[in-house]
DNA sequence: TTGAAAGCGGTACCAG
DNA sequence: CTGGTACCGCTTTCAA
């Protein structure tokens, strides 16, 4: 039967044996030669290659897998996108592993528990190795690449489970934007946290509180549940709904995109950013910049923490007896317009 | 040599051997039986079905892949993030395609040109088919799709070339909004478009322009370059340094993401919205919908659009022999606080 | 320097 | 109903 008109015969794979038929040479002869084998004569690899150029091969990924090799794919385990932050992280893993030729495979994004069959893809799909970023249950994932010898990196995320992790200095830069505020005249403090315990939340507060402490003071904590909009947007209401007296001069809130939240909220109830009530966050979306905003924050040193973070995987990948490692980078931190210093009374 | 401690021997892969072992009978029974092949006696099939469970045998979906059946890999080329719709769109194509038992490999994220070795991707891990919400260039995707048999799905775009698509009834929503907006009294319009054009964009500009036309009306065009909260902001400042008398009552913008912008923009001004002036958009993001904003705008049907698509890929990687296909969807006005009806003077 | 052949893990065809 | 076997595309000994 004749194909139809508007469905061109897909074209035949090309293979390492359609290569070696035209070369005239055998098959393994080719995957040598095309793998730079120098056993190979130069001219053999050159004719092969140009053979190869030609006839537009792909060497099927999946084949080379299953006769031992590595799959090159690299699973994905990303956060709740509600916070940029891990949007942007998401982009930069795209970016960075197209660069080093690597390939993405989703397993999971979002806030809820990873599946079951998620996690079984890393073993049908021959997954080299997991990047992990948030995610409650990513334990879960931890523990069963670990207990399969498929290395994971912790993004973002610090952890004591079977696995190496690069993220920013969460206490060290917490620790820091608390200073500054102490430097600029601020003596009455909120904090926004949540009420879920991410290792990354809780470092922030705990940085936060301990500055505190150290200059003898404390904070009052407000908490609108997840690290969202509305999750700040709530905290800030709160804070909103303080007597003057009890107002604080400054919120430190865990992450930019809840500090969105509770500027929106004063505002909304009338007090103004900085004038009446300094506003800071930890992160630095790309919404923190916005002039609305000029969000004073902590930036997370992302391109970089990427970068380390495939460089470990990678490494892992090429030899997993590698032990576990922790990389801790510095932030820096972002002075904008939502602070500003305190006239003493 | 002894295995170290810290690295327990990754366990030998369970295969149809093993397991045809543990049962005494040939490895194409265990895999017919697996399969729910019903000429494998119903016995026997429990009896393999037990142990494979036992075994925690996972079936290696690459070697399935290489011996003739579907990968179960769907190629996803996803948009400029920038824009929140699109970090929507993949959370939802995510979380339904984990559903369905479809993996996700990421081929390209962000406003940026497709590469080639992204391209060669879809070859080489034998992609089932390929999921392309935007992107200039999804063009050069498509194209090589098509010519390899490849199925392609265009989520929110329109398109005449050799792929099927899912999208909303942009002309109709903008025509739909756009009279909403002269029924509540408003006569001095402004649109604010991209740079780019992209066929959503282009299609909503023309719901709103033909609306006006029909009304005999016209409208002052604003660019702020992307589809992106900048770009709104940018054109929202051009909006606010027209003359009073030339101010419009109401503004179009061709996504949410872009309103936002032109309503942050006209109240960094000093004009209020809506009581100086109406601001529209056009997506529903989650953003849209907070009570800073309250966009008045036209909601896309993301979840059915979505399923719809993923519906139409997967009957195609089925049948690769089903003709193109164009399915449009209606969104539905959602009415909040940007607006508000004007006054004849 | 190159060739032949044996897998990798499944599926499917052909027997029996 | 079930077993044997060839094959998918590539890598990798083992020979020559």
């Amino acid at each position: 039967m004749p194909s139809s008109i508007s469905m061109p015969a897909p074209p035949d794979r090309v293979t390492v044996v359609t290569i070696a038929r035209q070369a005239g040479v055998a098959s393994s002869t080719v995957s040598r030669a095309l793998n730079g084998d120098t056993r190979i004569s130069a001219a053999t690899r050159a004719r092969i290659a140009a053979i190869a150029l030609e006839l537009g091969y792909k060497p099927d990924a999946l084949a080379r897998t299953l006769s031992g090799g590595r799959s090159g794919l690299v699973g994905l385990v990303l956060g709740p996108v509600e916070n940029p932050f891990y949007v942007a992280m998401l982009q930069e893993v795209v970016a960075q592993a197209a660069r080093r030729g690597i390939r993405l495979l989703v397993l999971h994004l979002g806030a809820g528990a990873v599946e079951d069959e998620t996690m079984e893809a890393v073993l049908q799909y021959r997954v080299d190795g997991c990047l992990v970023t948030s995610a409650q249950l990513s334990s879960r994932i931890a523990d069963m690449c670990g207990s399969h010898g498929v290395p994971v990196v912790m993004l973002n995320r610090t952890t004591r489970l079977r696995a190496s992790s690069v993220s920013c200095d969460n206490l060290e830069g917490a620790t820091e934007i608390t200073q500054f505020l102490l430097h600029e005249g601020h003596r009455r403090f909120a904090l926004v946290g949540t009420d879920t315990s991410s290792s990354t939340a809780l470092e922030r507060e705990q940085g936060f509180t301990r500055a505190l402490a150290s200059a003898g003071l404390e904070a009052v904590r407000f908490s609108g549940g997840t690290s969202s909009w509305m999750g700040g947007y709530v905290a800030g209401e709160g804070i909103a709904a303080l007597p003057p007296a009890e107002r604080p001069h400054a919120v430190f809130a865990v992450s930019d995109i809840m500090a969105l939240g509770v500027i929106d909220a004063l505002r909304q109830n009338g007090l103004r950013v900085p004038q009446d009530v300094s506003v800071v966050g930890f992160d630095d979306i790309a919404e923190a910049a916005r002039p609305t905003y000029a969000l004073t924050t902590m930036s997370q040193p992302l391109v970089p923490m990427v970068r380390r973070g495939l460089d470990m995987l990678l490494a892992r990948m090429e030899d997993p007896a590698l032990p576990d490692e922790v990389t801790l980078l510095r932030g820096t931190l972002a002075v904008r317009g939502s602070t500003q210093a305190r006239v003493v009374a």
